[in-house]
RNA sequence: CGCGGGGUGGAGCAGCCCGGUAGCUCGUUGGGCUCAUAACCCAAAGGUCGCUGGUUCAAAUCCAGCCCCCGCAACCA
C-alpha cells in the first residue's frame, strides 16, 4: 500500500469560491477518490489563506475585523467543497494556532541557522501583489501585473537567503523531471532561474501590515504572506499524530499556472533551507477562458459559469471540468460546451447504455449459474474493460483527467456496440437461445459493475446510483474492476435518468449567456484610468438615473482628427491629434481594433472635452472620443452635417 | 526584441518530448436496429498537419527563419 498525500492550494480569502477554485479542488479531489480506490493510504488538504495586507483592506472596507472577514469567506469555501461532495481529508486555515506555532518553529530554525538575515532593501512596490519589483520587470514604470504607479519604498526587512540556492535547484530539476509536470512547466521555472535569483525579502513592519504572523525574532514584524502560506502544507501535518504521521514525504501538490513562481521557487528552497524534506511532485493546470476571453474580466461570469453545477448536477460539472481540459494547458468553458458534452457523454452513452442494459437485464431476472460459453465477443468486452482500467492506471499517474476518461468512454463504446450485435432482444424471443441471453445479461452486468468502480473518482454520484442498480456486487476496489470473472446475472433494477438529456432545441432560460458580457468592460477609451473601479463601474450600467445638471457637467465638443498613429506596443489605443476650436490638443483612443489611423485623419468626431488627463501606455490623453461598441466593433460618433470644429455637443 | 500559450478535415481538440500508414468528439450524408434517454450501431464524404528552408531512407513530429491568433489589466486556480 502506498500513501498519497496531496494538496490543493489554500485559497485567499478575499474572493469567494469560484469556478478556478472549483477545478482545482475537483482535480484533486477526483485524483484522492482515484488513489482511495486503489487501495492508497490517502490524505487530501485544502483550506484558505487569511494573512495579509489586501485581506486587512478588504475587511476594513466590509466594516469587519480580519478575523471575523476571514472566517466568513472560509466558511464559504468549506460549504461548497461540503455541497461539491469534496473528500478532503483537512482543512487547514493559515490562522489556526497549529499553523502559526510551525511558522514560527520553521522561521526561527531558518534564523539560527544564519538563512535569514535582516537588511535594507529600496524598491518599487506594487500593493495590489504585495512585493517588490525589479528593474527588469518594471514596465513604463508601473506594475506588469496590475499595471499601476508603484511606490518607491525603502525599508528595513529580513531577508532569506534564497539566491544562494539558485544552483541547488536547476541541478534538483535537471535531475528529476517529473518534480514539476507538465514539463512546459518544468522549462518555465527552469527560464526563471536563468536570471539571479534575487533574495525574498520575508517580513513586513507591523507599522505598514499587522495581520500576519509575528517574527518570532522580532515582533515588530510580520510573515510575508507567501512564506506564511506555503508552509501550510507542512504545518497540517507537523504534528505528527496517528493520521498525519508519515504523511510528509509523499506530499504532492496541485496548483494553477499562475502560483507556479511560488511553488516551483521559493518553495523548495525554503525547505531545503530549513532541512525539510522536498515534496515530490507538483502539478501545474491551466487557466478556463470563459465565453472566449479571460474568465475574471467581468464580475459575473466566474460566479454564473460556477452555478452549472447546481443547474445541471454536481457530477456533470465536474465530468465537464475533467473531460474539457487537457491537464496543464487552458480551456475555454461555455454553457453550450457544457450541454454537448453532458448530452453526448452522459446522456446518449453512458446514460442511454445505463438505462438499456438495465431495462435488459431486469426484463429477466436474475439467474444463479450462467451456463453458455464464454464465446468471443464477450471476451471482447473483457480485453476493452481491461484496457480501459489500463489506461485510467497510467493517465492517472500523471494527471492525465481527460485521458484516464477517455479510455472509459471507449469502454462503454464497446459495450454499446456489444449490446447491438449481441441483440439479446431477439435472444429473448427464442426460448433456445436461452443460454445465450443469460451469458449477455451476465457480461452487461459485469460492465455495469466495472463502471461502477472506475467512474468513482470522476462521477461519484452516478457510480453509486450504478452498483447500487446492480446490488453492488463485491468491494468498491480498483482491484474488483475486472470484467469476465461473474458466473451470475444478479438482480438489477431499472436505472432510468442517470443523466436526463437537455434539450438545446428549445432555448433554456439560462443565467449564462457567455460574450455579451464581456463587451460592457471594454469602453472606448481602453482602460487605465479610474484604478480599483473597473470591476464595480458594471454594476452601475444601466442603473439610476441623473440630473441634468450632472450631465452638464461634461464638456461634449466637435473636434477634429489632425493625425493619427498608433500606440507603439498596445493593440486598442491610437494616439490623435485633434484641433478643438482653436486649440490643439493629444488624445488617446482605443479604436485601434476597428480604425486604421489613416482613416480616421480629417474627420470630425466627438470628444468628451473636460475629462482629466490620463496616461495610457505612457501617452497622455486629454479628453476622450465617443464611439459606440458592440461585441468589440467600435464605431465613431461623426456628425450629419458640416459643424466647424469646437462646436459644443449636447 | 515584455512574458506565456496556440495554429492539425466545417467546429472543438489529441498526436509532437521518444520521427515510420493522420486520430478523437461534435456536425453532415446514407443505411441498420427497436432493448434504450429522438438514444444506440454501421458506412461514407471531408485534411498540401500556418509558411519557407534544413536534417533524414522517412518530418504533423527534430532544427532554423518567417507569418497569424489568443491570454496576461485582480472575485486569477
Amino acid at each position: 500500500m502506498s500513501t498519497f498525500y496531496l494538496t490543493t492550494p489554500i485559497y485567499y480569502v478575499n474572493a469567494r469560491p469560484h469556478l478556478g477554485h472549483a477545478c482545482t479542488t475537483i482535480m484533486a479531489d477526483a485524483m484522492c477518490r482515484y488513489r482511495r480506490l486503489r487501495g492508497d493510504r490517502v490524505f487530501f488538504l485544502t483550506g484558505t489563506d487569511e494573512h495579509g495586507e489586501r485581506i486587512a483592506q478588504v475587511a476594513a472596507a466590509a466594516g469587519k475585523s480580519p478575523q471575523a472577514y476571514a472566517d466568513e469567506i472560509a466558511g464559504a469555501f468549506r460549504e461548497t467543497w461540503r455541497r461539491l461532495g469534496i473528500t478532503n481529508d483537512d482543512f487547514i486555515r493559515t490562522t489556526e494556532p497549529r499553523h502559526k506555532k510551525v511558522v514560527q518553529e520553521v522561521l526561527q530554525r531558518l534564523y539560527d541557522a544564519g538563512e535569514i538575515y535582516f537588511g535594507e532593501y529600496g524598491g518599487w512596490y506594487c500593493f495590489g501583489c504585495e512585493r517588490f519589483y525589479t528593474e527588469k520587470e518594471i514596465v513604463d514604470g508601473k506594475c506588469p501585473d496590475h499595471q499601476t504607479a508603484l511606490t518607491f519604498i525603502k525599508e528595513k526587512n529580513y531577508f532569506f537567503k534564497m539566491s544562494k540556492y539558485q544552483a541547488w535547484l536547476i541541478k534538483h530539476l535537471e535531475d528529476n523531471p517529473g518534480f514539476i509536470q507538465p514539463d512546459r512547466y518544468r522549462n518555465e521555472v527552469l527560464g526563471f532561474l536563468r536570471e539571479p535569483l534575487q533574495d525574498l525579502s520575508i517580513s513586513r513592519p507591523t507599522s505598514r501590515l499587522e495581520w500576519g504572523i509575528p517574527l518570532p525574532f522580532d515582533d515588530k514584524y510580520v510573515t510575508y504572506v507567501w512564506f506564511d502560506a506555503l508552509l501550510n502544507y507542512y504545518s497540517a501535518v507537523a504534528s505528527g499524530g496517528e493520521k498525519t504521521s508519515g504523511l510528509w514525504e509523499h506530499v504532492e501538490h496541485i496548483i494553477g499556472k499562475d502560483i507556479l513562481k511560488p511553488h516551483g521557487v521559493y518553495w523548495p528552497t525554503m525547505l531545503k533551507a530549513a532541512g525539510i524534506p522536498l515534496y515530490r511532485r507538483l502539478h501545474v493546470h491551466g487557466y478556463w477562458s470563459l465565453g472566449g476571453s479571460k474568465m475574471s474580466k467581468s464580475v459575473g461570469n466566474v460566479v454564473e459559469a460556477f452555478q452549472l453545477t447546481d443547474k445541471y448536477g454536481h457530477d456533470a460539472f465536474r465530468y465537464f471540468l475533467l473531460r474539457e481540459m487537457n491537464f496543464g494547458l487552458d480551456a475555454s468553458f461555455s454553457e453550450e460546451a457544457f450541454v454537448d458534452r453532458l448530452n453526448a457523454d452522459l446522456a446518449n452513452d453512458l446514460g442511454n447504455l445505463a438505462s438499456r442494459a438495465s431495462t435488459l437485464i431486469a426484463a429477466t431476472g436474475p439467474v444463479a449459474q450462467v451456463t453458455a460459453p464464454v464465446e468471443a465477443a464477450d471476451r471482447e468486452i473483457a480485453i476493452a474493460a481491461a484496457e480501459a482500467r489500463a489506461t485510467l492506471e497510467q493517465a492517472m499517474e500523471e494527471f492525465a483527467f481527460q485521458k484516464a476518461l477517455g479510455g472509459i468512454w471507449a469502454f462503454i463504446g464497446a459495450v454499446n456496440r456489444y449490446v447491438d450485435t449481441s441483440a439479446p432482444w431477439a435472444l429473448a424471443k427464442d426460448a433456445a437461445k436461452r443460454p445465450r441471453l443469460e451469458r449477455v445479461l451476465c457480461t452487461l452486468a459485469d460492465s455495469l459493475g466495472f463502471l461502477g468502480v472506475v467512474l468513482e473518482p470522476f462521477l461519484p454520484d452516478a457510480a453509486r446510483k450504478i452498483r447500487e442498480a446492480i446490488g453492488a456486487p463485491g468491494p468498491l476496489a480498483l482491484e474488483a474492476a475486472v470484467v469476465g470473472r461473474l458466473g451470475s446475472v444478479p438482480r438489477v433494477t431499472k436505472i432510468s435518468g442517470l443523466f436526463p438529456r437537455v434539450d438545446t432545441k428549445s432555448p433554456h432560460p439560462g443565467p449564462l449567456t457567455t460574450g455579451e458580457r464581456e463587451s460592457g468592460t471594454l469602453s472606448p477609451q481602453g482602460r487605465g484610468q479610474g484604478e480599483g473601479l473597473k470591476g464595480e463601474g458594471l454594476k452601475g450600467e444601466g442603473g439610476g438615473k441623473i440630473p441634468i445638471a450632472d450631465f452638464q457637467k461634461v464638456e461634449l465638443r466637435v473636434a477634429e482628427v489632425l493625425a493619427a498613429e498608433r500606440v507603439p506596443k498596445s493593440k486598442k489605443l491610437l494616439k490623435l491629434s485633434i484641433r478643438v476650436g482653436e486649440e490643439t490638443r493629444t488624445l488617446v483612443a482605443g479604436v485601434a481594433e476597428s480604425y486604421e489611423p489613416e482613416a480616421l485623419v480629417g474627420r470630425k468626431v466627438v470628444i468628451v472635452a473636460n475629462l482629466e488627463p490620463a496616461t495610457l501606455m505612457g501617452v497622455e490623453s486629454n479628453g476622450m472620443v465617443l464611439a459606440a461598441s458592440h461585441e468589440g466593433t467600435v464605431s465613431l460618433l461623426t456628425l450629419d452635417k458640416d459643424v466647424p470644429s469646437g462646436s459644443k455637443v449636447k
